[in-house]
DNA sequence: TATTGTTATACTCTATAACTATA
DNA sequence: TATAGTTATAGAGTATAACAATA
């Protein structure tokens, strides 16, 4: 506004709409996840992919990329990263794929990161106290699952 | 997995977590939406500005960061790139702020932008055909007003 | 032919620091 | 002192194209 006296007064035609709704929502998750996160080194694209390969021993990188949305290209440097901290090690398996572990220290990483977010989605659950948390989770289930993922 | 005859059967440890399907749900709807704008040649963020000029007249564009959580750093490209496209101008205020206003092809941007934007809406809100949309929508304004901003 | 892993590259978004000019 | 606008810069996230080796 042009009164110097309410600066912050603008009014806001899309803060009723969903999908404005839904974005904010989730920046203001993953900044919260992001600073959980802080305390293990970990971004938490790093964390999900040891919880995944926590899971799933023995899987490959194009696994987790397509499981995670995350294309091939974009895999290389994150599974790198995980690497060089000491989390994960590769062992060939058919000459073209490679099987991905956790190390030893990886497994308590992996632990840990699953604490942390296990922690704040508790934390974030008790934001929506009141709120149908069921009924949330079918809603956003049903938005995503129309999602159409081609490379991985 | 190991087993090459299905490569995609991993188990998903992290896909019923509300942060997890929170961030999906977003990234499925902005790519939506970023689809939908391509035709007006305007990004998610530059249509959302030009509706909220719309309807902020003479506003700054601090102010506008402000609205959306942007920082005024970013904001100067932004605004600097609808200014080249002809939509928005500048006119002197105070001498340290300036008047952000729509020109009349901005006006029409805008225009186009607000309907594309609510017919992404309707067919989003489609989706959701069977749910509680708006316990949905009270549920992420919670979510999101815990939200912390500071620059803007 | 299709898939795995890789390199190189580019664009967007976001963030900080520092500067000028003005209130 | 605080704010508006700007510049430069850096880090993430995400995207494509192309390649070698393998299935």
């Amino acid at each position: 506004m042009s009164d110097p006296t309410k600066p912050h007064s603008l009014t806001d035609p899309i803060a009723p709409r969903l999908g404005y709704l839904l974005r904010r929502a989730s920046s203001v998750m993953m900044g919260g996840l992001g600073a959980a996160l802080a305390q293990t080194g970990l971004r938490p694209v790093q964390a999900t992919i040891l919880i995944v390969l926590n899971a799933n021993p023995d899987c490959s990188q194009s696994d987790i990329g397509r499981l995670l949305g995350i294309k091939r290209a974009n895999m290389v440097p994150l599974i790198a990263g995980l690497i060089d901290k000491g989390y994960v090690r590769k062992s060939p398996m058919d000459g073209r794929s490679q099987a991905l572990s956790l190390t030893q220290s990886g497994q308590a990483m992996a632990a840990m990161a699953d604490g942390v977010m296990t922690a704040h989605e508790a934390r974030f659950e008790m934001l929506l106290d009141g709120f149908d948390k069921d009924g949330l989770r079918a809603a956003l289930m049903a938005l995503a699952e129309r999602a159409v993922d081609d490379d991985g």
